[in-house]
DNA sequence: ACAGGATCCTGGGGGC
DNA sequence: TGCCCCCAGGATCCTG
């Protein structure tokens, strides 16, 4: 579900409401496996440590805690990471809960992770070493605003896969996901099933070029609402309300009205217009 | 090296 | 109302 714009979202609502408040317990509350194992020595480990920074490194929220400890959080297809009232009603499918020092005058506070589907996780790292230890283990690939344009012209241009596979592949630009992905082919006219070897170097810099601008355009909306997404305080984004291409299928293209098409693509969904994005 | 499929899950929507 | 099937913002593993 969360791709970098909603990601981003998270940790700026997150970092505005949890740097230099300390976690006062840790509480499990599903014995519901994630998509990485939680080890019970964890939550002794957070307890009463404090927050200092929140960072978003490709679809990854990094938690700064005291001590050169690290909880790096991952919301999958359905997760939610949100600080609400300690009373207010639980959800469904809340996994964790994370109770929070009071801030002045203000009513107690929960850090709640929530995801229904299950294909999140959260892992503590008790130093920076073992965090950097586990991105290259990924081989988790460069910010898309950090892309070196001859590095990523070599990236497309060496592989026969198609740019959607590509795109999608976090180890050659990390945080774009399918709606990014179409939304930004869509924005430099490039076909999704075109292989990488194909292109020209005009082309890679168009591509390049649009991945940061509909990336910056989605966070400046708070990323896309279209399921259950929601940022860190609760709020929805709206930058659904801007897509040209993703979930468009049968509507006419924003810039030649000819109707939208959809392929399968490394097996997702693909939305482009066949007479702007020529296969 | 890569495509394609299956897998891990729950929930919503459409068709009947 | 219910049932069945398909689909979903991610990522990994297996087969051919």
């Amino acid at each position: 579900m969360p791709e970098l714009p909603e990601v981003e979202t998270v940790v700026r609502d997150l970092r505005l409401l949890l740097v230099d408040r300390t976690i006062l317990r840790a509480t499990r509350r599903t014995r519901k496996a994630l998509r990485r194992p939680w080890r019970k020595a964890w939550e002794s480990q957070l307890t009463n440590n404090t927050i200092h920074a929140l960072e978003r490194r490709g679809k990854w929220i990094v938690i700064h805690l005291n001590d050169d400890a690290f909880l790096v959080v991952h919301l999958g297809m359905s997760g939610q990471f949100t600080v609400c009232p300690a009373y207010s009603d639980y959800l469904d499918h809340v996994h964790f809960t994370f109770s929070l020092s009071d801030l002045n005058d203000r009513v107690s506070q929960e850090l709640r992770f929530r995801d229904p589907r299950r294909f999140g996780s959260l892992t503590l790292f008790d130093s920076s070493q073992k965090l950097l230890g586990f991105f290259e283990d990924n081989e988790l690939g460069p910010e898309p605003f950090d892309l070196d344009p001859n590095v990523w012209h070599t990236a497309i241009t060496s592989t026969k896969r198609c740019l959607k596979a590509v795109l999608l592949d976090q180890r050659i630009v990390a945080g774009v996901g399918n709606i990014y992905a179409d939304e930004a082919l869509f924005d430099a006219k490039i076909h999704p099933g075109r292989l990488g070897n194909s292109l020209s170097e005009q082309e890679c810099d168009r591509l390049r070029e649009s991945i940061v601008k509909v990336l910056l355009r989605a966070i400046e909306q708070r990323g896309s609402s279209i399921r259950n997404y929601i940022g860190g305080s609760g709020l929805q984004g709206s930058y659904q309300d801007e897509f040209l291409a993703y979930g468009r299928t049968g509507n006419a293209c924003s810039r030649c009205q000819t109707e939208l098409e959809q392929v399968r693509l490394a097996g997702r969904s693909s939305h482009f217009c066949p007479q702007c994005q020529p296969e």
